[in-house]
DNA sequence: GGTTCTCTGCCGC
DNA sequence: GCGGCAGAGAACC
């Protein structure tokens, strides 16, 4: 049963991705001999996001890769699937992280800036691309963290931040002091397509509360996928922003966590306090 | 400012 | 497992 499930929705977001005007619910739902209603939510089931929002993420996915290729930045976004430039313009810094033209000269290698700082957690190394915030790494000591940048990203060219991209990582150190303000900047997160499931996940885990790694599993529709899950969580390069220390043991207890279990321990007793703290408002 | 579509919680079979 | 309603919200015109 399971399997027709997914076999359908492969099916669904295959349709999405070929049809040149991008499918309305009804329509998907006709193709696979359901309701609307229904169809809806077996998809969210399984992919994890709704069909609207695949559907967002492909032509998305689409007109980054039409932009390296088309004459005009205008074709691209049609080509992508847009109908008006106008629209996407407006939306354009959020799906790119940047202006269009910017994204267009990027080129093929991609280009990391970086830069050490101090938090009360120690070291706290912020790294933007293009496309947005791209790496949080918390530790000791600054060297280790620059290396294992370059260890993620080994293909990319890195290079030191500038006086301006100091304000950047006091905004990031000030989010991860306070979690619960929110960090209002572009994320490039990169990933496969578990992953990037895992991850949202993790970001619908309120702080002040913690999930086991079944749980998550539960939540992406692949309950026996706990190992997955686990690894998923290890390979997240977002610390706080991607709160992969709100994931515990299903007994309560700490598991382990990249950046060392004491910080993860720091982390959560901080945002317990704050939860008490607004319950009693 | 109205319409249309999407999305989710809840219920019924 | 599947369908459907109500109601809110976003997108669109």
């Amino acid at each position: 049963m399971a399997t027709q499930h997914t076999a359908k929705v492969a099916a669904a977001c295959r349709l999405i991705e070929t049809a040149e005007s991008l499918p309305g619910l009804e329509q998907l739902a006709r193709h696979a001999g359901w309701s609307p209603y229904h169809f809806h939510r077996v998809f969210r089931a399984v992919t994890g996001v709704t069909p609207a929002k695949y559907a967002a993420a492909h032509r998305a996915a689409q007109v980054r890769t039409k932009l390296a290729g088309s004459a005009t930045v205008t074709d691209a976004i049609y080509e992508a699937g847009y109908n008006s430039n106008g629209r996407f313009y407006a939306t354009a810094d959020a799906v790119l992280g940047m202006k269009p033209v910017a994204y267009r000269s990027g080129g093929a290698g991609m280009e990391i800036r970086f830069a050490v700082g101090e938090c009360s957690l120690g070291s706290i190394l912020v790294a933007q691309s293009e496309r947005g915030i791209c790496a949080i790494f918390l530790g000791d000591d600054a060297g280790a963290l620059v290396r294992e940048l370059q260890d993620r990203f080994p293909k990319a060219t890195l290079r030191a931040g500038d006086r301006a991209f100091e304000k950047l990582v006091a905004k990031v150190v000030g989010f991860v002091e306070a979690p619960q303000i929110g960090l209002d900047l572009p994320l490039d997160i990169r990933g496969t397509a578990f992953q990037q499931r895992v991850w949202q996940a993790l970001r619908d885990i309120p702080a002040g509360s913690t999930a086991s790694y079944g749980d998550i599993a539960r939540v992406i529709g692949k309950p026996e996928s706990v190992r997955a899950v686990a690894q998923a969580c290890a390979a997240n390069k977002l610390a706080v922003a991607i709160p992969c220390h709100r994931v515990v043991r299903t007994s309560g207890e700490l598991s382990g966590y990249r950046w060392g279990v004491e910080r993860k321990r720091d982390l959560l007793s901080r945002e317990s306090v704050i939860k008490a703290s607004s319950r009693s408002k």
